[in-house]
DNA sequence: ACCCAGGGTGACG
DNA sequence: CGTCACCATGGG
C-alpha cells in the first residue's frame, strides 16, 4: 500500500481490504474503542487512533518512524490480502464470508497481552472480557496522559506477577486470577514466548500449554493473534457451530479440527476462521 | 431460576 | 487417552 505521512498522520487508500470496524470488532482484541467513528486503542505501549473516511484510512499520532517500528507490523500491512483472499475463496463456504469480512486483518499483537487476554476470555463473553481486561490496565498499567485524557497500558509481566490474587479477583478476573498471575510470573521469569513463532505448530502450541489457564484454544488465539502461526485454527464454540452446520451437517464434528482445517483451508486457515467467525456473528440471530 | 459466554483444570476410569 | 463436574461473573 502507498503510504503518506502528513502533520503525524499516516494515511492510505484501504482498497477494501482495511476495515477498522472488522478488525477490531471481530474478537482478536479488546482494547480497541469507536467513538464517533474513530476509533482509540492502545498497543506495544502507544496510542493511536484509527479512522476510516471515503476509502482512506488515517493513523495518528502516527510518524515515520512508529509506523515502521509498530504499526505496519501491527496491521499486517507488508501482506497481500488479496491474493490471500482469492486464494481462500477456492472454498464456497469462506468465500461467502468474506463478502461479510472482506476488510479483515490480522493483527500482530504483544505476546503477552495477547496471552493473558484469552485467558481471561475463557468461558466469558466479549463485553466482560473487555471490561476486564480495562480494569487491568487501570490498575496495574502505565498511565498515558493524551489530550486531556487518561489512558492505560497493558500492564507489564512484572506488575501482573506482583499483583495479589484478592486484586485480580476485584476486577472480575473471577477463578483466572490464578491463571492470570501465575502465567505472569513465568513471563517475568524469562518464558520465551517469541521464540514460540519460529518453531513448528505442534511445538509451539505444546509450549504454550503449559502456562497456567492456557489450553487448546486458548494456544490457538497466542499462536495466530501474535506469534504469526497463520495455520492456527481456534475452535471456539462458535467455528464449531459454523463447522457443524455447513461442513459436517448430521455428521460429527472431527475430533482434530487444526488438521480438518489445514487442509481444508491451507496455510492461511487462520484467516479462513475469522471469516467463519465474522460470518456466524453477523448471522447469530438467524437460522 | 436457568443458560450462556472466543475453555481449562483436575479427578476418575 | 476420553469424559465430566466445577470453576466466578454478569447479562439475557
Amino acid at each position: 500500500m502507498d503510504i503518506r505521512f502528513i502533520d503525524g498522520t499516516a494515511e492510505f487508500s484501504t482498497d477494501g481490504l482495511f476495515c477498522a470496524r472488522k478488525i477490531f470488532d471481530c474478537g482478536q482484541a479488546f482494547r480497541w474503542n469507536e467513538n464517533e467513528g474513530v476509533y482509540t486503542g492502545i498497543a506495544y505501549g502507544k496510542l493511536l487512533h484509527c479512522e476510516e473516511k471515503d476509502g482512506v484510512v488515517r493513523l495518528y499520532p502516527c510518524g515515520a518512524d512508529d509506523y515502521d517500528s509498530i504499526w505496519k507490523n501491527y496491521f499486517d500491512m507488508d501482506r497481500d490480502y488479496a491474493a490471500i483472499n482469492e486464494k481462500l475463496s477456492g472454498d464456497s463456504f469462506v468465500k461467502k464470508g468474506i463478502e461479510y469480512g472482506k476488510g479483515i486483518r490480522l493483527l500482530n499483537q504483544d505476546a503477552f497481552e495477547t496471552t493473558i487476554s484469552f485467558i481471561i476470555s475463557a468461558n466469558n463473553n466479549i463485553g466482560r472480557i473487555k471490561g476486564i481486561i480495562e480494569r487491568l490496565c487501570r490498575v496495574f498499567g502505565k498511565k498515558l496522559s493524551q489530550d486531556g485524557e487518561e489512558y492505560f497500558c497493558f500492564p507489564a509481566p512484572q506488575a501482573l506477577a506482583n499483583a495479589e490474587i484478592g486484586q485480580l479477583m476485584e476486577i472480575g478476573a473471577g477463578y483466572r486470577a490464578p491463571y492470570i498471575k501465575n502465567t505472569s510470573t513465568a513471563f517475568a521469569e524469562g518464558f520465551d514466548i517469541v521464540s514460540l513463532g519460529n518453531m513448528p505448530y505442534y511445538e509451539a502450541k505444546a509450549s504454550l500449554q503449559k502456562l497456567a489457564g492456557v489450553g487448546p484454544k486458548v494456544a490457538d488465539c497466542i499462536l495466530l493473534f501474535s506469534l504469526g502461526h497463520r495455520d492456527a485454527f481456534p475452535a471456539d464454540v462458535w467455528i464449531k457451530r459454523v463447522l457443524q452446520s455447513l461442513y459436517f451437517p448430521g455428521n460429527e464434528l472431527p475430533r482434530d479440527i487444526y488438521t480438518f482445517a489445514k487442509e481444508r483451508f491451507g496455510e492461511d486457515a487462520g484467516l479462513a476462521q475469522q471469516y467463519l467467525f465474522f460470518y456466524a456473528r453477523e448471522n447469530k440471530h438467524e437460522h
